[in-house]
RNA sequence: GGCCCCAUAGUCUAACGGCUAGGACUCCGCUCUUUCAAGGCGGCGGUACGGGUUCGAUUCCCGUUGGGGCUACCA
């Protein structure tokens, strides 16, 4: 009884998009903060729009995050089956039940005949509900229309008078005029009970006990708690969370780009990143920490910390704490998600030597410290893995277009061609030596030699990198800059963006 | 239009009547360093507006304005 049982419910269209992984992490995080059970339901009574790679989609999103789930589809449960598809008797049992009650009744209006009137209605400045048309049916014209084979679907007769009040853990007491709600379908012409039937017969009968949704829901509430009224069903508690907005501050999606969770994955987001920063979209911990691991949020994630108002969707930020988390991460792991990756974008072998993994772990411990994305490794880290990377404009103009660089670039390479151990120490003795000869500043040689071997003005210790980039390789790139210098070919790039 | 929800800097938020409204992102400056997109330090910037209640309002009430959601045989 007392036992906290929440769900998420999606529908399977399309991706399982940024705000449906935000209702599912708080919706999860209450289970597991509570210590009760996360029900996955799929909500697909939407016969036209449901998809099976959507439903695989939505997995894959889940699990990405880190959620599981104790009872779902694929894991079953004992209030069997988790998929609306697959429960049409149990929501026809209760439209039977409701009409039997004269709590519902057929309606025999069409799409056309409603919209007209819907029209009218808005035309006088009044509410477009349904008008009752069919409820005023007698028994025989009902009987006529149902001989004659006329399609119809089945509304849910409300309240004429009277207040509903939800009570709501977020928001506390609601309050909804029954005078203004219309008698809405809850079985649709083709046999498919709406989203509003399945879902109350769905959350009794799964004894969920805490409905976290988000706020769009809110103003459905009332209807659904009629109907657990009509049938008999307890309520459950209510808890409805602020949407997700885009930056244009209206509810995110599709035109916002990517809502699609799993684009960020693409994009080079860490999953603990992704969903540190959804918990943090209208919730706070009371405290100023902003970094919490999965246990943290779990030990730590009340209703009470739920926010009212609506979030905008931070890019900026979401980046900003990817970062952190790189910094954090231990580079075996980063290594692991950034193989395919790399692989994809050609710039590492299909199987891996012992060697070269142990060479990439080491790229990747050297670069994670500035890095924000995964995507940073192939742009910003490309040097790495390729000779054939662009030389941008900061490291043309600064450097590799000066007169007195191409002949630095030649020695250094002269040298660095010779040295027997290539080793941190080796290289820092042969590029501090140049300078010492030049009688010039160590600097004046570690940026040109920075720029030719990485094409960039920054990245991390310069003896450090050069030590993970092959002898071989750096001595030609060293000629090849300087080659190109005096060629006149390291003018900055006009189109390409110089800051 | 109607109903419902919301309102602390550009953004995410803390403060649940009582210190100079705290933290984070972004931006800017300084600094360390071979470089910065990393580190360290610092700075700009906020209680939407108007009324109440109160000794005292970010906080409570009312109104205005603004934003959002719903208004489907989609969920």
């Amino acid at each position: 009884m007392s036992e906290v049982r929440t769900r998420f419910a999606p529908a399977p269209t399309g991706n399982l998009h940024v705000g449906g992984a935000h209702t599912a992490l708080f919706a999860w995080l209450f289970a597991r903060y509570e210590g009760g059970e996360f029900v996955l339901r799929i909500e697909d009574t939407d016969e036209l729009r449901s998809t099976e790679q959507s439903l695989r989609a939505i997995y894959d999103g889940l699990r990405w995050l880190g959620i599981d789930w104790d009872e779902g589809p694929d894991v079953g449960g004992p209030y069997a089956p988790y998929i609306q598809s697959e429960r049409l008797e149990v929501y026809e049992e209760h439209i039977d039940r409701l009409l039997d009650a004269g709590r519902a009744y057929r309606c025999f209006c069409t799409p056309e005949e409603l919209e007209e009137r819907r029209e009218i209605m808005r035309a006088r400045g009044e509410p477009p509900r349904y008008d009752g048309k069919c409820l005023e049916l007698g028994e025989e014209q009902r009987q006529t229309l149902l001989a004659e084979g006329k399609p119809y679907c089945v509304r849910f007769h409300v309240k004429e008078s009277g207040t509903t009040v939800v009570e709501d853990l977020v928001r506390g007491e609601v309050s909804f005029d029954n005078s203004l709600m219309g008698d809405f379908v809850i079985r649709k012409t083709s046999g498919y009970p709406t989203y509003h039937l399945a879902v109350v017969v769905d959350d009794h009968l799964m004894e969920v006990s805490h409905v976290i949704r988000a706020e769009e829901h809110l103003s459905n509430t009332p209807s659904h708690v009629q109907l657990m009224e009509a049938l008999g069903f307890e309520r459950p508690q209510f808890a409805h969370l602020p949407l997700i907005m885009g930056t244009d501050r209206t509810k995110l999606s599709k035109r916002h780009g990517a809502v699609n969770l799993l684009d960020y994955r693409e994009q080079g987001f860490l999953p603990e990143a992704m969903r540190n920063f959804l918990a943090l979209i209208g919730w706070s911990p009371g405290t100023d920490e902003e970094i919490l691991d999965l246990q943290e949020l779990i030990d730590t994630f009340t209703l009470e910390g739920v926010s009212k108002s609506p979030g905008v969707f931070d890019l900026e930020k979401a980046t900003w704490l990817n970062g952190e988390y790189l910094k954090q991460a231990d580079p075996e792991y980063l290594a692991d998600l950034l193989e395919p990756i790399l692989r994809e974008e050609g710039l590492i072998e299909e199987d891996l030597s012992a060697e070269r993994r142990e060479w990439l772990v080491a790229v990747v411990d050297l670069m994670k410290e500035r890095t924000r994305l995964l995507r940073d490794f192939v742009t910003w880290g490309r040097y790495y893995f390729t000779n054939d990377f662009p030389y941008d404009n900061r490291a043309r103009k600064k450097w590799l277009r000066r007169e007195e660089v191409p002949e630095r670039l030649d020695m250094l390479a002269d040298r660095l061609e010779t040295l027997e151990s290539w080793d941190v120490d080796g290289i820092e003795r042969v590029i501090r030596g140049l300078a010492d000869d030049l009688g010039v500043s160590a600097a004046k040689v570690i940026h040109p030699c920075r720029a030719a071997v990485t094409g960039q003005t920054i990245g991390p210790s310069l003896f450090h990198l050069m030590e993970l980039v092959p002898q071989r390789d750096v001595v030609a790139r060293l000629r090849r800059a300087a080659e190109l210098g005096r060629a006149g070919k390291m003018e900055p790039i006009p189109e390409q963006d110089e800051q």
